[in-house]
DNA sequence: TTGTAAGCGTTATCAG
DNA sequence: CTGATAACGCTTACAA
């Protein structure tokens, strides 16, 4: 099954390999007859370059790698989305990659995409050192962290503030007269967890409420987690009167369990949620949230990769931060 | 900035890049001391083979395409999961495409994939005639289609049983003594929601019912649509007493507008939903839905073009039609 | 077991 | 404006 390539489209117009080059990409002259012959016979044979030959010799493929803890967390499609969108503009495409949180696959993953020679990475780190990103850098190819940072390596990054917006999430509950707040969502170890229950704990700290370790449960990790943190949190002897939930995932948890214990919101407890979801508004009562400019996390992400690889913008480093808002409806 | 290839090891091992070459891939014969010496410059040179030349004279980028319709809708990431875990097995990555159901889009997506030589397409259509999908035939570049079919190429293919599902939820609303049920979604010309409503009708004739026109809402594409759609249906006369929702998004419009309008579920209104996604259990009250094997559509469509590419099974097409199930909760 | 040389599909250089 | 020719980084006969 022999594939046609642009010698055979050279032979069919008479010309030669080199010009059939040129009418392609468009840039050198060719005469306007011999072009129009050779654009016929491209579309008689239905021929289409290789761009892998093209990317050996340009030394330039036109994908970049985006890799991520898990397109599930509806966190990321939207950020997904607004990267897509930015660099498909300039025609470059996205090999997409999920590592689960696990630095092995991690690994695996971005060697498998240098040896694939991307333009450039979008990374949502599983931790903060990642030494493979060593070989980026000594190959320059730009990484952009996203969401989380690294700090082994020099890299773009777009995060979003995390803390303050826990802050004043958790403000907000104080504000409406909650002493006894519980917090309840993942891993601490995972930056934006991390910043968020730091949030949290200085928001009673600022207010002078003491924390009180038990309303303390991070390190779920599925909605059951959550559901089951809630459970029990709720069954203390003296139960919180309300919950910051640090995830989207956490929210559903704990809707679910606050449903089956007959709680009402925000009658009974108080919530406000960490991510404004489109199906937060039809849970009953309409959560409070924070909400993130995600999107334009991934929009602006996409731009300062694309700076880099067409090597404008300024050489330091640039690292930036994206704030959040609180979108106040019914759940508190 | 030279990059380091395989002669530089080559050169480096005292030996010929063939002999580099064999020690990469490990089919031939080597001798340990060389192989060891090999692999000990590969190291310290950091080294990394160039895909994009081996893919060049195998014939083979072990890349496949994604082309879908817009990942932000919820029943995506779990289908992705599902491909990327049963294609990461035989060391497959994965390019994603974003059509947002433009055909034009979707062609431009479908032209770079080609030139780039994915092995293999896995593709949710726009439409029942994708013309460029010839090409791929033309080059034995092997297609399943998911979710939905197309018709002027034969494809393997995975799909739900759309017609059924939504038979069924029809029927469970009927068999709860509903008369005047309403059904709310998207624009019927894409195959899954006619068949959805083609089950919805089915079922309304087998039990004598007919068809209120102004129970038709069908044409809605954002959830501020599917809200005001509900709105309106609940605004009329003789309004309806139960709701088939034909999509996930057309399910968050009908909560939210349902919750605006101080109508109890499943008191004043009744709803059964297709798809059964993670925060559809987080509603009040838990929905009552219509569950797809969501993730096995996506393995599934996975290892039908896993044996296509490595030239395994049968050579029929297959069409692998999954069933649905009704998950019972309190919306109905 | 190892190496030489040709070839994969392009593009860039340099003459003409 | 057009065309040889070399080069990109790798693999695979074919020989040795």
């Amino acid at each position: 099954m022999k594939s046609i390539t642009i010698k055979d489209v050279a032979k069919n117009s008479k010309v030669s390999a080199t010009t059939v080059s040129r009418v392609i990409h468009g840039n050198s002259k060719v005469s306007p007859k011999v072009r129009e012959k050779v654009l016929e016979t491209i579309k008689s044979l239905n021929y289409f370059p290789n761009e892998n030959a093209r990317a050996i010799v340009n030394k330039r493929t036109n994908v970049i790698g985006l890799v991520l803890t898990d397109i599930s967390n509806p966190f990321y499609p939207t950020l997904l989305r607004g990267i897509e969108n930015t660099i498909n503009k300039s025609n470059f495409s996205m090999i997409l990659c999920n590592t689960d949180e696990n630095p092995t696959k991690e690994e695996r993953f971005l060697r498998i995409l240098l040896e694939k020679r991307i333009d450039g990475l979008i990374i949502v780190p599983t931790g903060p050192d990642i030494s493979f990103l060593k070989t980026f850098e000594a190959r320059n190819i730009p990484i952009v962290c996203v969401d989380r940072v690294v700090r082994n390596v020099e890299t773009d990054s777009v995060v979003v503030d995390n803390f303050h917006g826990a802050f004043i999430a958790t403000e907000k509950l104080i504000q409406s007269s909650h002493q006894r707040i519980a917090i309840i969502g993942g891993n601490k170890n995972i930056f934006t967890i991390g910043e968020r229950f730091r949030g949290y704990t200085e928001a009673l700290d600022t207010h002078g409420i003491v924390t009180n370790q038990d309303y303390i449960k991070m390190g779920g990790f599925t909605i059951e987690d959550y559901e089951q943190d809630t459970l029990n949190v709720f069954s203390l002897a003296t139960p919180p009167t309300a919950v910051f939930s640090a995830g989207n995932l956490s929210t559903i948890g704990i809707y679910i369990a606050l449903n089956k214990m007959k709680k009402k919101i925000p009658r009974d407890v108080s919530i406000v949620g960490f991510d404004d979801l489109v199906w937060v508004e039809a849970l009953t009562p309409p959560l409070t949230a924070i909400s993130q400019p995600i999107y334009q996390i991934g929009a602006t992400s996409a731009q300062l990769l694309l700076q880099r690889m067409l090597h404008e913008g300024p050489s330091e480093k640039q690292n930036i931060m994206l704030s959040t808002s609180l979108v106040i409806r019914e759940s508190c």
